[in-house]
DNA sequence: AATTTGATCAACCGCCACGGT
DNA sequence: TACCGTGGCGGTTGATCAAAT
């Protein structure tokens, strides 16, 4: 018989968080089903890339939207409906779970209270134009110099690992962008591509310090308690 | 101080698309 | 062509916390 391994539900604690980074900054992203349990995990793939993607990934920008942020939304929810994913791609440092959960308990109630001032007013003014202010996604796709690099990320033999060029820095970027195709990459792949070029782990100047004290020192009791030995 | 209510948001669930076999 | 595994998405739930009573 076989018998399926107890996967833990709810919370995540800072000691998951902990195992899930460290293995992703370590070895990267190869296959979310298989990869908890090598780090060490009693999750389901879905809830390690959930928790990746809309938390512990870099770059994330948490807390108050600011009002450019509020209109972009209210304008995209507009024309593209409820794909959040979609809107996301043109808020960059934003997940698709935190702007759909501010539009449902924020921006929701807003926009009809707005439509029917507008509609009450029959306002000539015109909507604002989402092309001029959206960065565009779809139509610019951005290219990036991707190079294959040599050596797979140890231990494991899954597929190759690429690095980014072009910008100042080199980071091993592996199949946590498994969308990379033939070196194009489109701009809402790009912007996560970017924000890990843009973290600054794997890199000799790294500050550690500081990643620490801006992402995960809440959570662990010292740096070293979560950067060294974080496998089981 | 205790209880209720409302807001927020992390996380789960179910469905779908896609690629591989 | 059908099936399966995987990843991604949107809807929804439930835990938590702050404000109100």
């Amino acid at each position: 018989m076989v018998r399926h391994p107890y996967l833990k539900k709810g919370t995540w604690t800072a000691g998951e968080d902990q195992k899930l980074t460290a293995y992703i900054m370590r070895y990267g992203i190869w296959n979310w089903n298989q990869m908890p349990k090598f780090a060490g995990l009693q999750r389901s793939g879905k809830s390690c890339r959930l928790r990746w993607m809309n938390y512990l990934r870099p770059n994330i920008r948490r807390g108050n939207f600011t009002r450019e942020e509020e209109e972009t939304i209210i304008q995209l929810q507009k024309k593209l409906g409820n794909r959040w994913s979609a809107i996301a791609a043109r808020l960059p440092q934003r997940t698709d779970n935190d702007i759909k959960n501010y539009w449902n308990t924020c921006l929701k109630r807003r926009s009809v209270i707005s439509a029917n001032n507008s509609s009450a007013s029959a306002t000539t003014e015109t909507s604002s134009n989402i092309e001029e202010n959206s960065c565009d996604a779809e139509s610019s796709n951005l290219l990036l110099s991707i190079h294959a690099m040599d050596e797979s990320p140890e231990p494991f033999d899954y597929g190759a690992t690429f690095s980014l060029s072009g910008c100042h820095r080199t980071v091993e970027v592996d199949y946590t962008y498994s969308m990379i195709s033939e070196h194009v990459v489109s701009s809402e792949n790009y912007w996560g591509i970017q924000s890990f070029v843009e973290q600054p782990l794997m890199t000799e100047d790294f500050d550690c310090e500081a990643w620490w004290h801006s992402h995960h020192q809440h959570y662990c009791d010292s740096l070293d308690d979560f950067w060294f030995n974080p496998l089981v």
